[in-house]
DNA sequence: GGATTCATGTAATCAGTTACATGATTTC
DNA sequence: GAAATCATGTAACTGATTACATGAATCC
């Protein structure tokens, strides 16, 4: 609903869900086309079957008066807290049961390596729409800040990463010392 | 699978959910129990109906050797970095349909309340198993450095918080002066 | 002629929540 | 006697993913 400032079709939403939401909300084309449905059938929307010079037929989805008070009773109601499942940490917390904690090492790099890809599409993205971050027209403004979110979130993950892989190193080296000395 | 490191019925499996992992994974009894079912029927764990001395009969489980196997084919398995929907800030992006900072900033201190309550939790996690973080037995370490990554990702969280509502106090501030402006 | 993009959808399945249902034991 | 805790589950529903299915227009 909220993608919908503007009048537009699956597919379009698709796009903004690929191309400026994808660090927090995705969605597939056999989810949107169902729900743009169903959210007619409850008079939430309205669609416009439009024939198109180039292409197939699109089909336009509006919203409805009704819509737009759904819409803002939505953004009026309280956060939803409750923290999402973290598969990786699930992961890594069991790690423990490997007993070889060069394994825990080398997962917790893989970790970093996702964490900098994320960084880099944060960036680029705020450099594609945002600029400096100065000055910024209304319709920007909360785009940008929402943005901000997830670059500090994924630079806070990438600091976990750095402590994370101190502490791993230490404990190796431990090991190792402690194995020598067996040895003597 | 990873919680089974001891034999444990649903109960207590639940238990665990909610005292040690409820920071980023919940669960349902109604979604373990027909779940434990489950992994037994696939051979990877193996329960036992055991009359308890106080309250009715436990089904307690433990892991097979297949479901050990299992489980470590998972550990190893390359982490899942697909970024979970927030929906809080789906809803924030959208503020701007309301025309009012006044709401994004009424929502941000709510989001600020919650993650501070969030903070508080983890801190009151990490007194209670790890005290200082130094020196941990092996079977704590993972545990530890999961609670270290919640609790950076929610100080980040609250960076956020401040940086925004500085933001919008900025535009609050600009609009309020342009008003007066226009008012001469 | 072949690949890509535009454009729409259905069906099967999986994961997870909410509500419902039961009943013993312990604590106050 | 009432409330809380221990203990197990089922049923209905919702949300979301994967795979399947179709077909025109454009670009190379």
């Amino acid at each position: 609903m909220g993608l919908l400032s503007e009048p537009a079709t699956g597919y379009e939403l698709k796009q903004v869900f690929d191309q400026t939401l994808r660090h927090f909300w995705r969605a597939e084309l056999s989810q949107i086309y169902p729900c743009l449905k169903k959210l007619e059938a409850r008079g939430l929307l309205q669609s416009e079957h439009q024939p198109s010079s180039r292409g197939p037929a699109r089909q336009v989805y509006r919203r409805t008066a009704a819509g737009q008070r759904e819409l803002e009773v939505w953004l009026n109601s309280p956060p939803d807290l409750s923290p999402p499942r973290l598969s990786f940490l699930a992961q890594f917390l069991h790690h423990g049961e490997l007993g070889d904690l060069t394994r825990s090492r080398r997962f917790v790099l893989r970790l970093q390596e996702g964490f900098e890809n994320q960084l880099r599409a944060f960036e680029a993205l705020e450099e594609h729409w945002f600029g400096s971050g100065e000055d910024l027209p209304d319709d920007l403004f909360h785009g940008y800040l929402s943005l901000r979110f997830g670059l500090l979130r994924t630079q806070a993950s990438l600091a976990w990463c750095d402590e994370t892989l101190a502490q791993l190193d230490r404990r190796l080296a431990e090991r190792g010392a402690r194995a020598e000395e067996d040895e003597k």
